[in-house]
DNA sequence: TCTGGGGTCCTAGGACCC
DNA sequence: TCTGGGGTCCTAGGACCC
């Protein structure tokens, strides 16, 4: 194989900006990206933590994932925004659209805000790669008026290294032979795929710098980071030979809803429930995608942030809300100690495709809940969410759809591994 | 402490079978 | 059984990403 080039395209502070050019475009005179702000949750519902900084709040020492108490401390005329996320998917995909129709045909999206783009076999209409780099980048600000950095190299890994160097609005590249001067000297929790377990077992054996990982022993490495230290080692050293990879439907191992409770739930009937609303949405995008699963997992944190999950294999794969419904609600029987619940998550995985004939081995009741689901899916999709849902939701202070309030239409999904 | 939600992958331990 | 070893499957938990 030749030398390829690799682009990874990066939305400057996405939310955020995202938020900021629909303000602006309402007329709103403010752009809250030259001032110190957040998209963040809502504290009353016990969603308060920064989803996003504005370049000034980051200025401030606010960092993603604090609270918003945390955050007004350190600044405390700091502008706090909610999330749309319905707007951010119109963003992502009009960012993504520009890539696709004006750059290169290979395009990868990597998360909502991140697309990588092989630019192998654009070469000759662009010359260089750095020059169309700008192209795109200043296409994307002038069409879209938002700002993306874009990282050049020769994979997906220095791409997106480079991507990260100084933000807003720049191009920048790691070629091989630019590691050592650009991303050897880095902290090593700037490496890729290095959190803050990894980081703290490397710093405890004086390893600080993506170079010090680098020139470390692989073997040595191994011996207390197992098999995700030779990833990491390879990665210090630039390692990677993953390709871009056109994402028409992505191959989705599970499908899960989450939430975090405005109020601490103390009785079975309402973490049934909440287990119901969850459930609802979790079986429609699993009908959705034309699967059926084997594996649901119901999980528990509780109000002093103790976490556990409980799971079970069943014997035929199914895709009906209340087949799925029932089991995560043994789940939560068998798991639950009586413990004040924060938060409740429904997860299922191992998908078989639905289309197959099988459905003549299930019992009449179960063929009956199939169409009904069928029905209700459609109903949901015409009129929306709340046009049907299930009496016991009334006055019972539980919504009858929570947690993921993502528009949908196909959220797209990034693997942990490039 | 006003501490989110969506994912993927890996590992360790126990059950079970030969 | 006070027995050994290896393979596979299952479950729970933890690490990482955005």
């Amino acid at each position: 194989m030749g030398k390829r080039i690799i682009f990874h395209i990066d939305a400057n502070s996405a939310y955020l900006s995202w938020s900021a050019v629909a303000k602006l475009q309402h007329g709103d005179s403010l752009d809250l990206r030259t001032v110190p702000s957040i998209v963040g949750g809502n504290p009353e519902t016990r969603h308060g933590i920064v989803l996003t900084k504005s370049i000034p709040a980051k200025k401030y020492g606010i960092q993603t994932g604090e609270t918003l108490r945390e955050a007004l401390n350190k600044c405390p005329d700091l502008i706090i925004v909610p999330p749309d996320y319905s707007l951010y998917m119109q963003c992502s995909i009009a960012f993504g659209d520009i890539l696709l129709r004006e750059f290169s045909p290979l395009v990868e999206q990597y998360s909502i805000d991140e697309y990588f783009l092989d630019f192998t076999s654009m070469e000759r209409l662009y010359v260089d790669p750095i020059k169309a780099a700008h192209t795109i980048k200043d296409k994307i600000r002038d069409e879209l008026g938002f700002t993306v950095n874009i990282g050049i190299s020769t994979n997906k890994l220095l791409a997106k290294m480079a991507s990260e160097l100084q933000k807003p609005d720049k191009v920048h590249t790691i070629f091989p032979e630019e590691i050592p001067t650009k991303m050897w000297p880095l902290p090593i929790e700037e490496l890729f795929m290095v959190g803050r377990a990894t980081s703290k077992k490397l710093r405890s054996r004086n390893i600080k710098t993506i170079g010090d990982l680098a020139h470390a022993d692989p073997a040595w490495v191994q011996l207390f980071l197992k098999s995700h230290g030779l990833l990491v080692w390879n990665y210090a050293n630039g390692q990677d030979i993953s390709l871009v990879r056109e994402n028409r439907r992505p191959i989705i191992k599970g499908i899960g809803n989450s939430t975090t409770i405005p109020f601490d739930v103390e009785d079975r009937n309402t973490a049934h429930l909440v287990l119901l609303s969850l459930t609802e949405t979790v079986a429609a995008r699993l009908r959705q995608a034309g699967y059926c699963a084997r594996l649901v997992s119901v999980s528990i944190k509780t109000s002093e942030f103790y976490s556990c999950s409980h799971q079970r294999k069943i014997a035929s794969a199914i895709d009906c809300t209340n087949a799925i419904h029932q089991i995560a609600c043994e789940l939560f029987d068998e798991l639950w100690k009586g413990e004040p619940i924060r938060h409740l998550g429904v997860r299922v995985s191992e998908f078989c495709q639905n289309d197959f004939q099988q459905l003549s081995i299930f019992e009449k009741d179960y063929v009956k809940e199939r169409v009904l689901d069928k029905t209700v899916d459609s109903i949901r999709a015409r009129f929306g969410n709340g046009s049907v849902f299930r009496s016991s939701f009334i006055n019972s202070g539980v919504r009858f759809s929570c947690g993921g309030t993502m528009n949908d239409e196909e959220y797209p999904m990034m693997s942990s591994l490039l």
